[in-house]
RNA sequence: GCCCUGAUGGCGGAAUUGGUAGACGCGCUGGACUCAAAAUCCAGUGGCCUUUAAAGCCGUGCGGGUUCGAUUCCCGCUUGGGGCACCA
């Protein structure tokens, strides 16, 4: 008996599947092992052979584990909400959730084959209303929190109102973007609307005005790690800048916790890097600038990491967005800067990152440096982002390259504060050397001269140190159907969330799944979308909102009452090892990381970071042939003699394809267009050229791990791709040692097998 | 431009606390079995010099350095991959 893998993997396939051989259960006697993969969203084509290598990695580590007398937790589900599937639903009106299933029911059938040890009976797929009702529910409780800076934590909203009550907005240190201040007798005298909206800019999950990447062609916006190059990551299309009221997450709350918790993760360091310029963390100064249109009088406040250069500030730059835009455009300006302000919104988010023109106008304003007292002209520019800092800068061309673009683009002067700078073609942008022309901090090197300037500024009451971040909050709006329902309704125009025992919150019907023709999302085509009569939200939450939270919920899949159970969190605590693409680093990842957080204040999970140990598997590459087809003919050239002729590259099915040699017949019966294709042969063969690029649909380069099961078996598939090489490597997929592996296996066999005997006894 | 990674035979890659470089596999060469082929098994396989062997020399992207000893540590380059990119 030869090594039959059919009948093996057949036998102990539904043997594991009949004895739940993988169930895991809490076991307090036994020391507990977490090994979870990045779920997959189940796309229309089915997975590929590069899919499963992080899958098999981590099944042969959970099994490793088992052996070793851990109790290892090891479960797959799906992340099931997402655009593709509403895109087809569009276009051929087919439900989402018809989609989904099959493409689920697929994955599943594909997985069984690999035989992973996985326990079946904890999954899910976030569309499930039992699992999203937990999604709506975590999103609850963020709109019933607020961040509190002192204790570095979130609490209940109704704290906040009571210390408004005693004390006003003075009373906090809040995590907010609103800018009122009040007393509590002025609280204490608003209206319940009012009210409302005072509390909104402290919610961590919160509707706010904000500059958007909006999407026309997808109808929707989108989240910053959405965005690709000005394009949307999916579909690839153009992305605007637009401002818009959406659902936000408080995420720049979490800021210095995100960094810091990094530090005790064993990750890769360049992960946590990229984390880190995500959040982006700079130590500075803000400082406020007296300015004057005509005689009215404004404080505008700047953030600099260069205090130090504040006597070369030779002019000031407003974000076109900027609330101080208004105020400070003279009557003189107006029309030159309503123009400019028209212009900017025109562009594309890429036609603004490549076109990097200096462009700006002059408000007609001029403000007072606060240490000089010299009076400088403000100009308004898109170069000045309006989400970061303040949305205005005090600008010193001669140590800020932008600054120094703008100010030869307009004529600005230039100012060197640095002992042997020239200035002359170039700003001096390096933190060294000694100041000059800097009044008290001449003679100093600019190390010491940034916080004697901070310093002076603290003082003086011009300004104070200030840390600033990158990271902005995240968009939870979309305008799209197949997501989880807000479970929030307006009452008199009033965002009041849904009572807690009346989730989940389902997905109505609706007739057709695009938005509608006043731009309103598909949800505004239900019937009767409506809570105790008052209209409910229409937009549904993003892709993250789903996968957030999703390994907490493996440790206890079928609990209607809690997220976790308390006892099943207190023993799984969190992952212990994960695996998944680097693609997620700065979107789930840090998403991840930010809602277990939320949910570790409030006291639902035990620990504050979710993932432990974390194993970013290498993409597997596709093979891909190519054809050489002579420009106006239907003449196929061989890739030796191609550069005789002006032909075109054309991508060639693999599997018409064997070392690079061509299956002519089959070629001519794969398209109607090459049934009567001529060839241009080498040596009696048509010899096709290669690539290796990304494994997908439209290179017909896709290997699909079915057909390596059929003709090697699960086992030779699982070995070979580990044989592939290191984990965390790219690599292209390539057949040349598959057989190697399969021999290995089957003299392993022959250990136990010796031809017509057995060699073991149990 | 900034940050993070990697570079080892014909090929994929081992060697992860500084201690025999090239494990394992592919490919290739020779042999066994067979009428023959496939499959299987055995042996060899970094380069140079040499008929062969022994012996020797050279070899981990390049140039220096530390060390009794460097693929491993330090400095400076070249180059592949990834991320960020008007973040003041």
């Amino acid at each position: 008996m030869d090594y039959n893998f059919i009948e093996i993997e057949k036998k102990w396939q539904a043997y594991w599947a009949e004895n739940h051989t993988f169930k895991a259960a809490e076991d307090a006697s036994r020391p507990k092992y977490y090994v979870l993969d990045m779920f997959p969203y189940p796309s229309g084509a089915g997975l590929h052979v590069g899919h499963p290598l992080g899958y098999i990695a981590s099944d042969i580590f959970s099994r490793y584990k088992r052996l070793k007398g851990f109790n290892v937790l090891h479960p797959m589900g799906y992340d099931a909400f997402g655009l593709p599937a509403e895109q087809y639903a569009i276009q051929t009106g087919q439900h989402p959730e018809k989609t989904t299933h099959e493409n689920v029911a697929r994955y599943r059938s594909q997985l069984d084959r690999i035989g992973f040890s996985y326990d079946w009976d904890r999954e899910f797929r976030t569309c499930d209303p039992d699992y999203y009702k937990w999604t709506q529910w975590a999103f609850l409780k963020m709109f019933a929190s607020w961040y509190d800076n002192k204790e570095q934590k979130a609490r209940p909203i109704e704290e906040l109102e009571k210390a408004f009550s005693e004390g006003g907005s003075a009373a906090v240190d809040a995590a907010t973007d609103n800018d009122r201040a009040f007393t509590a007798e002025e609280w204490n005298a608003m209206d319940e609307k009012e009210k409302a909206g005072i509390l909104m800019h402290y919610r961590i999950a919160y509707q706010g005005e904000s500059t958007v990447n909006w999407c026309p062609a997808l109808g929707t916006v989108l989240a910053n790690d959405e965005v690709k190059d000005g394009y949307s990551e999916r579909g690839g299309h153009p992305v605007f800048q637009k401002k818009m009221i959406q659902w936000q997450l408080r995420v720049s709350a979490y800021a210095g916790r995100l960094l810091e918790g990094l530090e005790r993760l064993d990750w890769t360091d360049s992960l946590k890097e990229m984390q880190r310029n995500w959040i982006g963390k700079s130590q500075g100064a803000e400082m406020v600038f007296k300015a004057f249109n005509g005689d009215r009088e404004y404080d505008v406040t700047i953030f600099t990491t260069r205090a130090d250069t504040v006597f070369g500030v030779t002019f000031m730059v407003l974000a076109p967005e900027s609330e101080w835009v208004e105020r400070l455009t003279s009557e003189g300006q107006k029309a030159e800067v309503e123009a400019y302000l028209e212009s900017v919104k025109k562009k594309t988010e890429r036609e603004r990152i490549a076109g990097k023109a200096v462009t700006g106008v002059f408000s007609g304003s001029y403000a007072l440096n606060p240490l000089t007292g010299e009076k400088v002209p403000v100009w308004i520019s898109e170069y000045v982002l309006s989400g970061y800092g303040t949305g205005a800068i005090m600008a010193v061309p001669a140590h800020d390259s932008r600054d120094y673009a703008f100010a030869k683009k307009f004529s600005l002067p230039i100012v060197p504060l640095i002992e042997g700078a020239d200035v002359s073609e170039e700003s001096f942008d390096a933190k060294e050397g000694k100041m000059i022309n800097s009044g008290f901090l001449n003679g100093l090197d600019v190390k010491e001269a940034i916080p004697a300037a901070i310093d002076y500024v603290e003082k003086h009451g011009i300004g104070h140190r200030k840390v600033n971040y990158r990271i902005r909050d995240a968009i939870f709006s979309r305008q799209r159907y197949w997501g989880e329902p807000f479970p929030v309704y307006y009452r008199d125009g009033i965002a009041t969330p849904v009572p807690e025992d009346r989730l989940p919150l389902t997905l109505p019907e609706i007739s057709e799944y695009k938005p509608t023709e006043s731009g309103e999302p598909p949800l505004a085509r239900a019937k009767d979308w409506t809570y105790g009569g008052w209209p409910l939200e229409k937009s549904t939450m993003p892709g993250f909102a789903g996968s957030s939270a999703y390994y907490l919920r493996y440790m206890d899949p079928h609990n209607d009452k809690a997220l976790v159970s308390p006892e099943a969190d207190a023993y799984w605590r969190s992952v212990d090892l994960y695996i998944g693409g680097t693609e997620h680093a700065t979107g789930h990842l840090i998403y991840s990381r930010f809602w277990n957080k939320f949910l570790y204040d409030l006291g639902y999970v035990c620990e504050d970071e979710p993932f432990r140990k974390l194993i970013n598997q290498g993409m597997i590459q596709g093979r891909s042939n190519f054809v050489y087809r002579i420009v106006g003919t239907n003449t196929f050239v061989s890739v030796g003699l191609k550069d005789s002729y002006d032909t075109t590259e054309i991508h060639v099915d693999i599997n018409l394809v064997r070392n690079d040699r061509l299956d002519i017949e089959g070629f001519r019966a794969w398209r109607p267009e090459y049934a009567d294709a001529e060839f241009i042969l080498e040596d009696g063969e048509y010899v096709c050229g290669w690539a290796v690029e990304k494994m997908s649909k439209s290179m017909y380069n896709v290997v699909n791990p079915d057909q390596i099961c059929d003709t090697y078996g699960a086992d030779t598939l699982r070995l070979y791709e580990m044989f592939l090489g290191p984990i965390e490597q790219s690599k292209p997929w390539d057949t040349k040692g598959i057989d190697g592996v399969n021999r290995f296996l089957k003299k392993f066999w022959r250990l136990f097998w010796d031809r017509e005997k057995w060699l073991v006894t149990d």
